[in-house]
DNA sequence: CTAGGTTTGTGAATCCATTCACAAGGCCCG
DNA sequence: CGGGCCTTGTGAATGGATTCACAAACCTAG
């Protein structure tokens, strides 16, 4: 197989959400242009994505819908359950270990951690807070394969080398901070003051160009 | 000006947090090297990225600290304050509206707006949650720079359209679908469900190739 | 069973971002 | 004041991803 763009993994994420909506409202088969158009991109770059992983049309007709749906959730490991420990229990930690969405596609999360002795034994949807002395042991005796990082940034580069250290290999970052991780470990990042200051560029470019009215006397 | 790719606006991002924090510790110049090892990219990547909007080192010396941090924030227009609103105040929402490091770097959220009636009236911060119907009128009145949508994936694209229609030029979409805007008008999204299926990718090729052992028994 | 109309799968071409490599510029020390 | 050392800024080269374009495959209808 040849080697895959992260771009790639991230547009079939995408299928897969609507391939299973289809599926739900009974839609048997699709081409390649129909699913571009839903997911904002062109019908040559889906197949090509298709294309890394095998064969999956039949030509003249399009993709069936289950079928697709299926074998791209094989490639992408979503029939599997994976275990997900959360650490830093503050607001965002908290809105995620609520969010029934991740259950929904097989990221369980069984256990969170806490520096912060006030969060501890804190409960939430059968999940209680353990103290962060506790993570290292937990992580190894859960086999948790994922760990989301929710901590404030200074402390996130000190956790990651721990779990690491606990041989787990994915981590999901929401620290506004690069992480450092050795090889062979997936580090995906989750940052929403990029995106937004992305969007203030944005917005002082546009104005630029389009010279809008000040919003206000 | 050339067109600047979006990964340099990333980038540019953690430039200027980390220039910030070192502000704070003092120091006074730093190298593109430097600079690029704390945020996991290359010298060359740094300093074309930089030479994108000018030229603000001093050869054989470096940058200078606080010279740069405040070009660069001026670049992504973080001198200003950003006005912004959230749609949605389930749990993310409320995550974010509780979130004080927006505000720290100018983005303030300034209303907030639910469908459910139950959640209408909620208060976190000072600021109210309102009603769905009065969002339009709100956004225009509060001169809303930016809009956070965090509602379900069904109801993001009507709530796209109508605050499309209010005059609002920048999105940032929590909500795991795929949006539609016109030209124009800017759109970011975080979703973190297509984050966790490319570690789920990652997990399922990494195993295929370092064949460990099953993690039990 | 053949012709016409579709749509896939994929090398080739293009486009864009990253990396390389080096001349130009600036500081420091003697 | 001049030589050595360091670091920037940037064209050129590389490397990847996207788009193009078309032959191959399949369905349907007659």
């Amino acid at each position: 197989m040849r080697k895959v763009p992260e771009s790639t993994v991230s547009r079939l994420s995408l299928y897969v959400r609507l391939l299973g909506e289809l599926q739900g409202e009974g839609v048997a088969t699709l081409s390649s242009e129909e699913l571009a158009q839903r997911c904002g991109t062109t019908a040559a770059q889906v197949r090509k994505d298709l294309s890394f992983f095998g064969t999956f049309g039949k030509r003249g007709l399009g993709y069936s819908v289950p079928e697709l749906a299926s074998a791209l959730r094989s490639i992408l490991g979503l029939e599997r359950r994976w275990r997900v420990a959360l650490v830093g229990a503050g607001r965002i930690g908290m809105a995620l270990l609520g969010y029934q969405d991740f259950r929904r596609q097989g990221f369980h999360i069984e256990a969170a951690f806490d520096a912060d002795p006030a969060k501890v034994g804190q409960q939430l949807l059968g999940v209680t807070v353990q103290s962060d002395a506790a993570m290292d042991r937990a992580l190894v005796e859960s086999a948790i394969d994922i760990v989301i990082i929710a901590t404030p940034g200074e402390a996130a580069q000190r956790v990651v080398d721990r779990v690491v250290a606990a041989g787990v290999k994915a981590i999901l970052n929401f620290a506004p901070v690069k992480l450092h991780v050795p090889a062979g470990v997936a580090l995906k990042n989750v940052n929403m003051a990029v995106e937004l200051e992305a969007l203030s560029f944005a917005l002082v470019n546009t104005n630029r160009r389009t010279r809008r009215a000040p919003s206000k006397t």
